[in-house]
DNA sequence: TATGAATGAGCCTTCATTCAT
DNA sequence: AATGAATGAAGGCTCATTCAT
């Protein structure tokens, strides 16, 4: 890949990112992002499909690297508790980040865009490593579990994680704190 | 040539109602409404305004409701555990219901509409509500909380409703059990 | 006719008369006639056409009255300069009771409504008045005029009527006395 | 499919003025404008915000092109009755070509347009120039003057160039003598 | 390949007119 | 005869997408 055709695309994207952040997809029209990255509309029109195949791509690629992050933690030999406070310190870090992309892909929205496969695929990967990290946490031998239901779990985890920079958008530690006691009490 | 038809107002609510449930406030338009209630689209400017201020009266009407059967039931003499699961099944069955509007309000968006101060209100009025339900659980003498945050505690669990339906829009007995489970672990 | 009937065609007369005088034809709609009116929209129809009707009968009553007043003035017997006075005040204090009808009718205007042959009519009506008038007040022997033409002299008197009342709405009195020796001037 | 035309905004502007001048700026809509000119709605509007600044781009263009001369006109030195004729010729000539575009300057209305700042600026500019010339024929000595008032004159002289067209549209040479002898008869 | 002007379907809203009551 | 709710064509404007250069 010649490297002037890789900096359009990628100039495009980054451009793209930081407005879908800040406005989210519907606010976010072609002529903006041609306007704000200096690349002509038609040139975005090289690179991708149309407007939600770019808006996909972002999505993918932004959540990509936060999947990274939990994998890595996941291998990592920690205490629980230790591991607890990376793991959502990591997510809580990306969402909050990502504002705009955060809430698209976890809140639930009728958006006709949100039942796309491609999001819905992006939202399973996200769950299930959620959803694995608290299950790394369980103990053997705990029987009765009040919310044993790990699945909902993660997906409360999540949309919980938004709901806090949602209201206490500046209240990062408070938030965290919250975060990983309520893991910490439902696990346990 | 001029129709009458009876209960226009109430046709145009319910049949508005059934679309922003449907497809959300932005994939619906005037027309549609207009088509789906067999009312022409002038007559529901007779009745509203313009299309927002037509989804804001739904809105409100419809939050109204759920407003009021939560403070009946905060009023009841129950044990926490029977207040607890009334209040919950309450506010999930509501939302269930209400599907695009319940979203609209609670899910963390970027939508230009959710920065409207009436939704803002409607918003704060929804969570006054738990907020206080959850403080009414509250024994006495339990200094050392891990989540003595009601305010967060209420925030999410409203979204946590949202993300049971979303995920398990089938399953409402167990979503139940696990959200009430999950408020009194947290609670407790 | 019964005096009931007559009553509401007259209501509805004296507010469309307030109303176009006030904003114009294009500014008016039929349900502001109905609100200010309190008379059903529907029943305007029963009286009137449509509302291009209501108002070129507006617009001919309305100035019939004119008519019928510089009539009356062209059969007193006076000094011309009386004469002009009271023709010139009359055909202003007509003129700006009317505002928006008196434009319309006089004002060369692109609007659609003023190709309306009843419109030409009494635009033809009024100039010949005027002209008349202004017939009536030349000596015999003034072979050499600047300008004899009556005709356009009437059409610039009556536009320039509308002129004065236009830029200097406030000063009646010197209005007039502009207008009475501009033609004295020219009529001499 | 995009068309590559040559000219674009001269040609949305040759065509709007064209129908702004047979129809006036209500009568006259951007599907109008768009099927006559053979260019889409939308191109337009990436040549002007909306029909109003269209309307009013066309507005001033087209008189300060009659500004031009008039001023031109006013530096020249000849005879008072050359000058005269000269000026209210080119005047003639430009509100003449201009029809719809010289009435909506002109002619007094009730338009909602009129009132906006742009409209009266041209329209005091236009004046200014009239009266300017008025008083640049002054000779010193006069002092009884019978319509001393220049300000008076001067819009009656423009509400008069219209109502000639308005009414002889056929007899320019008529009409411009008629109108070089008011001026010539009310300044001498 | 990059450009960005051109396209036009589609949206919200208005208002003269109709007609069931 | 009076009512006024219902009608829907029409208007201003937006924006994802296309394509001649």
């Amino acid at each position: 890949m010649p490297k002037i055709i890789k900096d359009i695309e990628n100039t495009i994207k980054q451009c793209s990112i930081k407005l879908f952040i800040d406005f989210g997809y519907n606010a976010v029209d072609m002529r903006m992002i041609s306007k704000n990255s200096k690349i002509a509309v038609g040139t975005i029109y090289n690179y991708y499909e149309n407007k939600k195949e770019l808006y996909l791509n972002i999505l993918e690629e932004s959540w990509q690297g936060t999947f990274d992050k939990l994998d890595k933690i996941s291998t990592l030999t920690l205490s629980k508790k230790e591991k607890s406070k990376l793991f959502i310190e990591a997510l809580y870090e990306d969402i909050e980040e990502r504002n705009g992309l955060g809430k698209a892909l976890i809140a639930p929205s009728s958006d006709e865009l949100m039942k796309d496969e491609r999001v819905i695929n992006l939202k399973n990967n996200l769950l299930l490593r959620v959803e694995s990290f608290l299950n790394s946490l369980n103990t053997v031998d705990e029987a009765n579990r009040y919310l044993n239901n790990k699945t909902r779990l993660a997906e409360c985890l999540l949309t919980s994680i938004l709901t806090m920079f949602e209201f206490h958008a500046d209240e990062k530690a408070c938030n965290i704190k919250f975060l990983v006691e309520f893991i910490n009490l439902s696990i346990k």
